[in-house]
DNA sequence: CAAGCATCAGATAACGATGTCATGTTTTCA
DNA sequence: TGAAAACATGACATCGTTATCTGATGCTTG
């Protein structure tokens, strides 16, 4: 017994097969007979045998790898992604690398670039914040691997996308706070580059508008999706000669930033003060009190990414084609936790 | 101009030398010319070419691709733990692989297999809960492939390791608790299989010994780690005649559970109750009252799993060699925070 | 019954790198 | 100064698969 892996070659000896055979009965291809394929599949099973994958990549096309792309910080979410890939793809033989890149550094084609070209990549997922970096984008493109992006800011004519509409889901929020009474609400955007924020901030200003209100500049702040870059709005805010009744963050890191300032002040929840965030991670059932947010449907979300992904690589690829996209909006909901009521009387 | 990605053969036909030379300036081996090499890294960037890793791990020994193993729910640092790994690979020129498996599936060693064998893979970084899982290790020894494992719960024979001193912690915690004067202290367990359960436990009975008491399984709880688990313990030791006064809860998230339940019976915190987490995640800090806690020096685990590995594979490996090894015991400090006080008088 | 076709199977050439070995040139140093 | 050692290069086999031929069978079909 030779203590080496076993090679197509030592299976198609066992087997009293050619290796081709053998290699027919690994990839279900026709022209084998029942009696043939069967023998064949015991020996395989014997052996323990495994394809090389390393072997399969350098002949075919794939490489039964997908990356997710993302960037520091990711999104909240980014693990729960990362999860929801990971079980759609390992039914199908995929393994999921992931990458996190600089989008700031001026190495970022370089790092891409070698990501994909070197490593053969079959697909690439992208999520917050590099959904719409232009480099990033362009390199795969170049390469022609199909991809997706999970929650991007515009749509693009390459590529697929899964999103919810977070318009759509700010404004809601918004309303919702307007329907119990509150007219002073402030807000909390998001950091520039990252998808998203200008979304929710034009849903929150279409809600105000919507009741005859127009955005006031003293009570917006700009914060970085972190808990700590919420602290300081969320401080000069509470310190207004005429501080808002409630507060919507761009996202629940952001919110629980601002019940933590409410508390240090002495504040009764929601009384003084309504807050929402948004996204529904983990962390916003378990602040005090919880937070009333909009729910990313982050399972289906990164079902509908490796879904889209499984449809485009299991289709034969055709030379000249391009790649094939798909866009899937999601629907969303409002998630009415502890942390919003009417306004307290004055 | 063709359009295929070039090859090692292209750079040698446009540099005039042959694919052995250029072989030998990408991997820096010797006996080349400064001449010979300066202009073959000429061409090497004109043409943008890139090596093929399907090739080169097909031939060498090496993948490049290094595999993060953990099972779900993973530790609430898995991403950290990750983020850490990356950028300490990616230097190297090594990538990562994520796989969550179901430890409590039978098809453990089918998939550890698959990975390990099909893709070639250079390393294995093991996280909570399989550390310690019998059946995805042996796997990874049989293929010979080292390995470290972050937090593990046992020393082993093989393999590396990264942790801290988990009953230490516990006991500092604990201890702190009795020096505010807390003699009725609730402890809240981690589940079963998990790494960390039994010695976070083992700690805080000796720390009462010290103080000449014994656990009373009355205010002893069984949890899983995650906040809802946490619920419905809290609220069977809050409902005691005889309520403790501090609860240890094994990790952040259930500690949160803790906090939230208190909230919900009006009980005034850290006065009526005295919470402590585990592990100081993001989290945290960002619930009322922030959580007094011990730090996981994760970034640090990360890092020093990453270099851990990186030594070895930068080592040349001799064929009969067993996998080198290394165990780290890194320094840990409990943070203290507002959700810790002397008991109130009753 | 020869020709045509679908089916089954194998020999052999890729894929793109690295390893082995051979060969020629230069340096070292006893 | 001559032999050994170090340097510089290249031809060619090799890793474990898949793809492309080519050949052999049996079965229709006109």
């Amino acid at each position: 017994m030779s203590d080496r892996k076993p090679t197509i070659i030592d299976v198609a000896r066992a087997a009293g097969a050619s290796i081709k055979t053998v290699s027919r009965v690994m990839n279900n291809e026709r022209y084998v007979s029942a009696e043939t394929r069967e023998r064949v599949q015991r020996v395989m099973a014997e052996l323990q045998f495994q394809p090389n994958k390393s072997a399969q990549s350098l002949k075919g096309d794939k490489s039964y790898l997908i990356a997710h792309v993302y960037g520091d910080p990711g999104g909240p979410y980014t693990g729960q992604i990362q999860m929801g890939l990971l079980t759609r793809f390992r039914d199908q033989g995929y393994h999921l690398l992931i990458e996190e890149i600089d989008y700031r550094g001026d190495d970022v084609e370089d790092r891409v670039s070698k990501l994909v070209n070197q490593l053969n990549l079959d697909a690439v997922v992208l999520t917050a914040p590099v959904t719409d970096n232009d480099t990033v984008i362009s390199v795969i493109e170049r390469a022609n691997i199909p991809y997706v992006r999970v929650t991007p800011q515009h749509e693009r004519d390459g590529g697929s996308s899964v999103r919810i509409d977070e318009r759509a889901a700010a404004n809601d929020l918004t309303m919702h706070l307007l329907a119990f009474g509150h007219r002073r609400i402030g807000f909390i955007k998001g950091p520039e580059h990252h998808a998203g924020t200008r979304l929710r901030y034009s849903g929150y200003c279409d809600a105000l508008r919507e009741y005859g209100l127009e955005p006031d500049p003293e009570i917006i702040e700009q914060g970085g999706f972190t808990y700590r870059s919420a602290l300081p709005c969320t401080r000069r805010l509470l310190s207004l000669a005429e501080p808002p009744t409630a507060i919507v963050a761009s996202n629940d890191e952001m919110a629980a930033a601002v019940l933590s300032v409410a508390h240090d002040r002495g504040l009764s929840l929601p009384g003084d003060l309504s807050v929402v965030g948004f996204d529904d991670i983990e962390l916003a059932e378990m602040v005090w009190p919880p937070l009333t947010t909009v729910k990313q449907p982050i399972q289906e979300l990164a079902d509908a990414a490796a879904e889209i992904l499984v449809n485009i690589l299991t289709r034969k690829k055709q030379p000249g084609e391009p790649a094939p996209q798909a866009h899937r909006v999601l629907p969303h909901h409002v998630v009415i936790r502890r942390s919003t009521a009417p306004p307290a009387r004055r």
